[in-house]
DNA sequence: GTTTTATTGATAATAATTATCATTATCGGA
DNA sequence: TCCGATAATGATAATTATTATCAATAAAAC
């Protein structure tokens, strides 16, 4: 429950890494270090324009590769949406997520976990339950604002060309 | 709440697609009742196989094709999970889904929508809300039942392994 | 420092899906 | 019943995300 400030809790994954075996590198780092600072839910092509400046010559095989290690490590999560790529998370503790049916942006929102569904699961199929997953979607603030606006301009526009008669 | 036989629902279906000026094919509509019919969450490779017998000449870009279609008429939906491929179901009632880990099995189950976690995300996020989607992972009863049998021999070969000094 | 071997980066391979387009078939109307 | 406009099909190329391969490089334990 304590709450860890960014280095520490890029140190206590790095120790994790450690403990695992995993070497550290440059690249990995700042892959890892990228995802527990950011809160935009990036694709692994994202985190790779976000750090070719840094890494100019760094392959996307080598983001591919610290991900899918990252995530063995428990130290990120995948989120697979419909159509496009997977997105990375790297905040750990349990939480649900909106995203944008418009502009496709993602956001947190704190919430217990439903257990009561894995139990009614269980309890329906004879599955033996361990986790769900549940996103809502919906128009994002930003979104819903950019929508009024045109709706109030369509209506003057129609008011307009009404006056012309 | 009416409970619709198959055919019932195949005619609905024909005939919402004939509203929206969409033509008739042997293709489609083997396609679409086979949809209707089934339990199963087929990929669009597993509806191509599964009538390749009758059309053997079938492209896999018709199958890809007839999905979006149906889709877009609201007759079948789209289940995006992972990594692999979509899953598709004719069901179009409100229902949830298990999954199951180990043999990849999809079954589905009876419960009402939860629009309260819709409501909950509006709250905390100010998105307008529209839908959810939620799925339970767990083992389903057939893997659970081979688990048990291979932990069974396991310890009965450790045992003999035993005895043996 | 030397050595071991995990990691990187370049690139090929794979897999699902979409795009293209010439040929074919549906279906409303003559 | 036949015809014609055009929607749909089937073959195949293209695209996109991701994984596999592998020689060169660089951590880090000694
Ligand atoms: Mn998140
Ligand atoms: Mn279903
Ligand atoms: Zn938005
Ligand atoms: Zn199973």
């Amino acid at each position: 429950m304590t709450d860890l400030t960014l280095e520490e809790r890029l140190e206590e994954a790095v120790k994790t890494l450690k403990v695992r075996g995993v070497r550290m590198t440059p690249q990995r780092y700042a892959i890892l270090s990228y995802l527990l600072e950011t809160r935009s839910h990036p694709t692994a092509d994202e985190i790779y324009k976000a750090l070719a400046d840094r890494f100019p010559s760094m392959s996307v095989a080598t983001v591919y590769n610290n991900l899918k290690l990252l995530k063995e490590a428990g130290l990120v999560r995948e989120l697979t949406f419909g159509d496009q790529a997977s997105r990375f998370d790297g905040q750990m503790h349990d939480h649900y997520h909106v995203t944008c049916i418009v502009c496709g942006r993602i956001d947190d929102f704190e919430y217990p976990p439903m257990r009561f569904i894995e139990k009614e699961a269980e309890r329906l199929t004879g599955y033996a339950t361990a986790e769900h997953r549940m996103e809502v979607y919906g128009i994002c603030p930003a979104c819903r604002k950019a929508q009024e606006e045109a709706k109030q301009m369509a209506m003057v526009t129609a008011k307009a060309a009404g006056n012309e008669h």
